[in-house]
DNA sequence: CTGAAAGCGCTTACAG
DNA sequence: CTGAAAGCGCTTACAG
């Protein structure tokens, strides 16, 4: 391995220097710079990671940490991922997905090594025990999501109550009354702490009295057959013709389950789905209308947040992204009966 | 931060005898070893993991090499993703998913940085510029998938023979003879060069005079809508009673757009998913018949391929591993007509 | 503008 | 079984 000792060396300088010109830190003459970057290239230097690490106590390394072990990754967050890895390495960090449990204890593991200089904490639960142990850490972060006391924390997140009223104006202004919440979890035991299921059903009871329409929420799990997914959805409130439908997979299984049990969709009932990815819209049939998820958006702001952090940088205020409504063939006019 | 000189003190022995409890490197005496770890319990004493890279030159971060930016990553390769971070972690190791674009620029500059033990690569060409980058880097590594010379390097991979097999052979003993495989690409520029598309083609070009069957190969991209991809497919083989489909977000829309045009699956045509995910099976109208990916099952192997290599283990000969066959309602007899 | 030197927090021969 | 010391490859005051 070629060190900077070795280029130091070959360039006649002593490796302060060295480490200046590669890290463009002081300023050098062009000549020796010159000298220095001929030996660079010529013996092929590569500046160690690790060794800068320890010296500067930077590791320049991101954990984006996702509790992929309890929650499957969504495209949204691999949407979110990819935005906010390019807008980190646009800065110099290397943002990676970390995978760690949701029960804290890993994640304060994780932490005591020092290895990651901030993180970047997907799927908060209202009280969320990574986020004390990130506090009692002193690593810096930023949620993608809100705790109880958003204000708190740095964070980003969607702004539920716009969505759920986009998705809602859209519905009401076809002409449908009854709607139905369907939250689709991903999990086995529930989520009624997940964040997005509390804030979206919040928004949702606090919308409909002030549209004088009426509505029922409903959390199914991964495991139901298409058909009794929508019998059981249809029975939860029979009167409905619109059902909002929090996650994809969820959403695509409903209108497949409504099919099969002679319902039409839209013409018997619209469907729309909240914080959802477009490609998701592309296979469903017919294709889905759909509050779209800004995984991008929130990336680039969540990578921002963490790193304005890290460089002590003045915060920016928190940011709310609605959702974007992207046309389907999945609502349409209530039929007058 | 507490430092090993620290619990070192406070327990009254040197930093070396320190390093050996926490590593369990070298014989301690109970009572030592016991003052230790009281010191370290006391202190909240936390092992940095950058020093103990830079002294043992070794990191312990494994990072999962996916093209992010420009391919999206699917479901099965988050399977693959927490089963081969769940094997690493069992065996100390940290495995990330590390953002990298294929072309092999960065990836070069990556492994430079000396941040990174060993790679695992995915998304693996025939002829893949990121496999010249590593063999040269040094970097142990091993391929999810192979490369046109595979038994230069450590892999695994699909078996796609068997795969292929299963498929047709499924379909066959329902009395299809006429079959279309549709090759799904999830990039604009084609993915000719794109292992599981060359090798899967391959297999079903070698099978099909075997079995006394006809078939034509299609390769589709992502942009079209469902019904003009349904009313392609069926035109580039018309007399085709059945067919397979690479990726899972085509078979969906291939479906939707079948029905859209007035066929009905699987009374007119039969349509199987390769290289599947089951979940994708349960979104779809009817459930889809596939063939599982094996994420899983890579996942695990090829963390274990990997980390034999670093720790100087007797290689394993490369596996492949079939996809399983799940049943579902999109495939049925041919019709006699 | 450049260099000598301390130090980041560990591991690991080596000696006893 | 334990310790003193060198060394991993850098960064960063400090001095000149």
């Amino acid at each position: 391995m070629v060190t900077m000792k070795d280029v130091a060396e070959h360039a006649g300088v002593s490796i302060a220097t060295v480490s200046f010109v590669v890290n463009d830190t002081k300023p050098v003459t062009p000549a020796t710079r010159a000298r220095i970057e001929a030996a660079m290239v010529e013996l092929g230097y590569r500046r160690n990671a690790v060794a800068r690490a320890l010296a500067s106590r930077r590791t320049r390394i991101l954990a984006l940490v996702y509790p992929v072990f309890e929650r499957p990754l969504n495209t949204s967050s691999v949407e979110f991922f990819t935005s906010a890895a390019a807008a980190a390495s646009a800065r110099g960090y290397h943002l990676v997905i970390w995978p760690v449990s949701n029960d804290g204890r890993e994640l304060g593991e994780l932490l005591g090594q020092r290895l990651v200089d901030g993180v970047l904490l997907m799927e908060v639960q209202l009280d969320d025990s990574r986020v004390q142990v990130l506090e009692r850490s002193g690593t810096p972060f930023a949620l993608i999501g809100r705790t109880r006391e958003p204000d708190r924390y740095r964070y980003v997140d969607i702004d539920f109550e716009a969505t759920v009223a986009g998705a809602v104006d859209h519905l009401a202004a076809l002409g449908h009354q009854h709607l139905t919440l369907v939250l689709g979890s991903g999990v086995d035991h529930g989520d009624r702490d997940y964040g997005p299921f509390a804030r979206t059903r919040a928004a949702f009871d606090a919308l409909l009295p002030e549209r004088t329409l009426t509505g029922r929420t409903i959390e199914v799990n991964q495991t139901e057959d298409a058909t009794a997914l929508a019998d059981r959805i249809v029975a939860s409130h029979p009167a409905a013709t619109g059902i909002l439908v929090l996650n994809d997979h969820t959403a695509l299984r409903l209108v497949a389950g409504l099919r099969r049990t002679g319902r039409k969709v839209p013409g018997d009932i619209s469907v729309m789905g909240l914080l959802a990815a477009a490609e998701s819209g592309m296979v469903c049939d017919p294709p889905l209308t759909l509050m779209r998820a800004p995984g991008p958006e929130l990336g680039r702001l969540g990578a921002d947040a963490l790193i304005r952090d890290l460089e002590k940088d003045e915060p920016l205020p928190p940011r709310l992204v609605p959702c974007a409504f992207e046309p389907g063939q999945s609502t349409a006019p209530r039929r007058s009966s």
